[in-house]
DNA sequence: TTTAAAGTTGCGTCGTTTACTAAGGTATTG
DNA sequence: CAATACCTTAGTAAACGACGCAACTTTAAA
């Protein structure tokens, strides 16, 4: 089973967004993709996909960008996992008539019960990246 | 997520292994394939791949067929899985390079080991059907 | 009020993976 | 040696994932 890379991109932009959380400055794409090594148009889908999901707030037009909807601690992997893929993060098959498939399924439900619990302690915080040492500074001498 | 169906199948028809266990008979493919509805030849594929990680044990020639290696309490969804995707269950992406890329990657492996535990907890005995009302035996007056 | 920066939306496509079929090969028994 | 049942590999069609592109809308600033 592979993560998606839309999931794992997810992951990392609303790292981003964390870690500038506290300022509550817009982010735009561009830079956003840019700190991340994305697509700047793929990107987009992503963050609205989660916008949508109310993760991420969204302004238009010009000096725009994005944000952070709550505090990075109120965040989890369960949730950034659920907005992108939909239903459960583990999702069994509808099931093809065998005599064992039902309880396969119930057995599989239950690990996917149990994934939600440890996705839901892992939150944004864990995620933010260690701070730069003055990125775009040019303090040398 | 979706559980790939070749791994449902494989739990599946563990499963059914696992019912006559205790009796020590081989159960042969296209039984167990109508047992759980699925296509003999895709069947085999699995087989193999099961007893190659050495769930199951075959017998060739005439009167051949599978039996399942250990115990059933001994044979857990982890194995399972892993027998059938190899390397983790949840497997993170070689990573982007981006500036989250490695906290997010970490994460999830911890997911991973989480989620491990939980598939190893849950064993065979579990998935066993319940014994059919005299499947085949013709009593009636 | 104009303009341009920025988000929004939907479609298209290309490559990979998955699920499955088929056919020929190999071992075991009577 | 013939019948039976497992073994192996090649091939394929459909689905999915990961994007790219282009036209549209909103909004701040000049």
């Amino acid at each position: 089973m592979r993560l998606p890379l839309k999931t794992e991109y997810a992951c990392q932009v609303l790292a981003q967004l964390a870690s500038t959380y506290a300022s509550g400055e817009v982010r735009q794409v561009e830079e956003l993709a840019a700190a991340e090594h994305l697509s700047p148009n793929y990107l987009v889908q992503i963050l609205t996909t989660l916008r949508q999901a109310g993760l991420v707030i969204s302004r238009r037009g010009k000096n725009g960008g994005y944000l952070l909807a709550r505090h990075p601690e109120d965040i989890t992997l369960a949730e950034i996992a659920m907005a992108l893929e939909g239903g459960a993060l583990i999702e069994s098959s509808p099931g093809n008539g065998g005599k064992s498939a039902e309880r396969v399924r119930h057995a599989w439900v239950r690990v996917n019960e149990a994934m939600l619990q440890s996705c839901g302690s892992i939150t944004l915080t864990e995620l933010i990246p260690p701070r730069q040492p003055q990125d775009g500074a040019d303090w040398v001498i």
